[in-house]
Formats: structure tokens, sequence, C-alpha cells
DNA sequence: GGAATGACTCTTT
DNA sequence: TAAAGAGCCATTC
């Protein structure tokens, strides 16, 4: 069950990024022991059902801005979502400094 | 067992 | 922060 336990401690990290923060792929893939495990983390989001509990939305790459294509849903729910907890969103980005989940 | 793919990251310019 | 190149992990065919 150790393929298993991946998901669960990437679900595990996800989930305890505080409301209004957000956190690097890079960093969840670090925190759940899978250190360079970045690509690992969009895949298993990508995977993740449209009414998953999990806020993926706290979810970003390194440069502070959203993965997904601006044309599609997904995009806009995040944008959505972030500003739902005070976290501005400029363009397809946010500020690192200011945002960033420093556990 | 090898090649391709992906919501990426790092270092250098 | 932006651009270009190389690298890393796991899944899938």
């Amino acid at each position: 069950m150790d393929n298993n336990d991946r998901e669960i401690r990437l679900y595990t990290v996800i989930q305890g990024i505080p409301a209004g923060k957000v956190a690097t792929y890079g960093q969840i893939a670090s925190l759940a022991g899978l250190p360079g495990a970045a690509r690992l983390v969009g895949k298993v989001l990508s995977g993740l059902p449209a009414d998953t509990q999990l806020p993926w939305h706290r979810v970003i790459n390194a440069a502070g801005k959203i993965s997904l294509p601006q044309n599609s849903d997904s995009f806009a729910e995040q944008k959505k979502r972030l500003a739902e907890e005070k976290v501005l969103v400029c363009g397809n980005g946010i500020k690192l400094s200011e945002y960033q989940w420093r556990p």
C-alpha cells in the first residue's frame, strides 16, 4: 500500500494548507515525502473529482501562478475560490511573498 | 523493459 | 520575474 500512501500523504499535506495561504507543487511534494515529484502533485490533482473536498485551489506553481489553462473552468474556479479566501489574484498569479504557506 | 506524458522545479542568462 | 535548458518522479502504453 505504499503507492497509495503517496496519494494519502499528498492529500493530507494539501488539506493542511490554511485558508488564505497557498503552497507550491514542490513544497507539497517535499512535505509529502516526495522531493522532486512536483509533477506528481499535478498528476494527482488532475484526477480529482469536481466535488472533491481537497483545497486544490491553494496549490500553485513556483512562479506563483496558476498552471491551469486560462480557458478552462478549473482556472476560473481556482481564481474564484482564492478570492473567497481573501487572496488577491493578479491576472493568472498571486504574490508568493505574501500568501505562500510556510509550515 | 523502454518510451511518452504531465496542473513542475531548479539554475543560469 | 522572464526565458531557455536540463532534471526528477510516477503513471501509462
